[in-house]
DNA sequence: AAATAAATTTAGACAAGACTAAAAAAGTAA
DNA sequence: TTACTTTTTTAGTCTTGTCTAAATTTATTT
């Protein structure tokens, strides 16, 4: 249907929107897809001849209806294999990203449904963000970041928001994963740093650790 | 490592060059690729300099050991693909090959290491196909005499036990090669002459013959 | 508002992989 | 051996996706 090419450009303008309220800018998706600022404007282009973005000159892009539903079904695919990279294969969640980029191009609407079947229908991968339905609708979840809880709370962790290796690494060295539950001992407001509990261990982190770690509170 | 249109190439002559003793044509790959021999041409320059094959202008091609190497990696992924979709996806075994087409070109060894034990080292595919070890080779398939078949049984053509001339001229001329598909019709028990099918033709075959075929029955 | 800076687009080039049409080599027949 | 046919290769073109360098538009300063 779309090239992988295509396809990559459409799921990087879908995240970038929801950060920005107006259009994505050329730049911007210039630096989410490590490459230049003309390469992106020539995929602009195609992208409009298909109907998948709107697009006019300098004035940077938003997705059509169709182009969400295509970059949602591409995400639906990443975040499928992922779950089942991490529960079927044993693979931890800092291993599964440059995989799964691969296999979100594979092409056949069954194997998906039959995987998602497969991994019992999951609403969540093992990052904690949502899988979109066959609709392109994602589910939602009451999480919170660890940053904003009090001294004496505690939750569960449920995701990252950010998801580079060198963040999953260091969370991995430390215990902490999906499912494990984290209590903030204490809060030294002068620098926002938090002193936890990881299961029996304590240790220190520092807000830019807290500020990235989602909990499900309950 | 490689494109996915070079490991096609690899996989197209790796199983061409099992039915022809000599080098494989440029035809007969464009014919097996759907493709033009003018592109078949050009690509087999681009495996030469990466020493995939041993390519002589107008001599036709065979894969060095670099390139069976790489050929018998994607067949084992290919070959493990088809038996996850098969055996934990509830795929029937005529609806795989196109979806592993794609999912052959996933580079991760460790996705292969890994797929390989959740699916128990299988030894052969949904087709009864060998899977080749991750160091090329393949494992021995059962086959069987033509002349242990009864009536109603029938196989295709693996190998010949007498490997003479006039033995191959014999099978030559009656259609008989690697790959075609023999009936039994009848058994004549006091000779033990077979009436046989080969392809559309019917033929009898004296015992002499049917003792130096081999052929893969399930 | 003019000048400068930053962002974006255009123009032209390149590599991979495919194609068509024409030339060259190999194989076959007379 | 010569003529004819088939196979293979070459030459030149096309598409997709990328790039650099230059031009243009938008944004920011003074």
């Amino acid at each position: 249907m779309y090239s992988d090419s295509e396809e990559n450009y459409l799921k990087a303008i879908f995240h970038l929107e929801r950060f920005s309220k107006e259009g994505v800018s050329t730049n911007a998706i210039a630096e989410q897809m490590q490459t230049k600022a003309s390469s992106v404007t020539d995929m602009l282009k195609k992208l409009a001849d298909k109907k998948l973005v709107n697009y006019v000159k300098y004035q940077g892009v938003t997705l059509t209806n169709q182009g969400k539903k295509t970059a949602a079904s591409i995400i639906r695919k990443h975040r499928l294999w992922e779950v089942f990279l991490v529960e079927k294969l044993d693979f931890s969640w800092d291993e599964v990203h440059e995989i799964a980029e691969q296999l979100e191009h594979i092409a056949s609407e069954k194997l998906v449904d039959r995987l998602d079947k497969h991994l019992d229908f999951p609403k969540f991968d093992p990052h904690g963000d949502p899988i979109p339905s066959k609709e392109g609708t994602f589910p939602e979840r009451n999480k919170v970041l660890l940053s904003t809880l009090k001294a004496g709370e505690s939750g569960i962790c449920v995701g990252v928001k950010d998801t580079s290796t060198s963040f999953l690494k260091f969370l991995d060295k430390n215990g902490i994963a999906l499912g494990i539950t984290i209590s903030v001992l204490e809060r030294e407001e002068f620098d926002g740093s938090l002193e936890i509990r990881v299961g029996n261990e304590k240790m220190t982190i520092s807000q830019l650790i807290s500020s990235n770690l989602y909990l499900k509170t309950n």
